[in-house]
DNA sequence: TTTTAAATGCAACAATGTTGCATTTAAAAA
DNA sequence: TTTTTAAATGCAACATTGTTGCATTTAAAA
């Protein structure tokens, strides 16, 4: 069994979710990909209907064990979530990165911690995205 | 002649861009909009058809008269860009905020300044997204 | 007032995302 | 192992979002 396969099963069990096909595939999927997943190539890699990839898309962003960044260009990104995700809370300690050129969006971490402070309201997450060229299209 | 009409106009003028009355109506109705402006009340405040709307978006954005926001939600939001914006480089020094409860983006200045470094990549825009309850709904 | 390049409206289309309902399936119970 | 059952899936239908080509209209210059 790949190893992507076994980490799906893993995370599925360890939420108390069924391991159907459709789930497992895309998890690995996902955790396959070299940068986060847009909707379309998602879509290319599973045999599942459309409906049913929406659906769980959607049960496995209400566990944390994946997350999604929509871009400007109107694509939907997915990526499964780090270890600091519980299933309550989504806590990512990273930023989103697209690239201008090749297109690629990335889950990256940031050098310097930074600290967001509003003066009004009350913060519950951050999600940050940065547009730039990335260090292969240079 | 309403304050945002001549907002709408006098920036137009200054980029060199036709006055109709889509673009003026476009741009007068995102400034008086408390929050920034969803997509769909954005096309229910305008006479104009949709392909014309999207296009004078685009045309606007492309200008840097307006920019846009993409929610987790689906739904897409513009607000006018402030003076720091260019006709050729956005440079916003505001985050986008959406209430969690009451669902309103709005463009926040932060408290403290922050900075952003990436070990591979080179930046050059950052958009921050943030969700919380807003001063309101608490 | 005339000219003209740009903006608009319309038709058609492709993609995204959602809902209801019948069928199938993973996992628990017998 | 077989049966049961609640959950997951597939299908049909639909609403919304966003885009393109082309004929018509319009803002602004001549």
């Amino acid at each position: 069994m790949e190893v992507s396969k076994t980490f799906a099963k893993n995370i599925l069990r360890s939420r108390g979710l069924k391991q159907t096909s459709t789930r497992v595939a895309l998890i690995s999927n996902i955790h396959n990909y070299a940068a986060a997943m847009p909707y379309t190539a998602l879509q290319k890699s599973l045999e599942a209907d459309r409906t049913t990839i929406y659906r769980t898309l959607n049960t496995l962003m209400d566990e944390c064990i994946i997350h999604k960044a929509k871009e400007k260009d109107n694509e939907t990104y997915y990526a499964v979530c780090g270890n600091e995700c519980t299933s309550h809370k989504h806590s990512h300690n990273h930023i989103h990165f697209q690239c201008t050129v090749c297109k690629k969006v990335t889950c990256e971490t940031l050098i310097n911690e930074i600290q967001l402070e509003l003066a009004k309201h009350h913060i519950e997450s951050v999600e940050i995205n940065v547009n730039g060229v990335c260090d292969e299209c240079r």
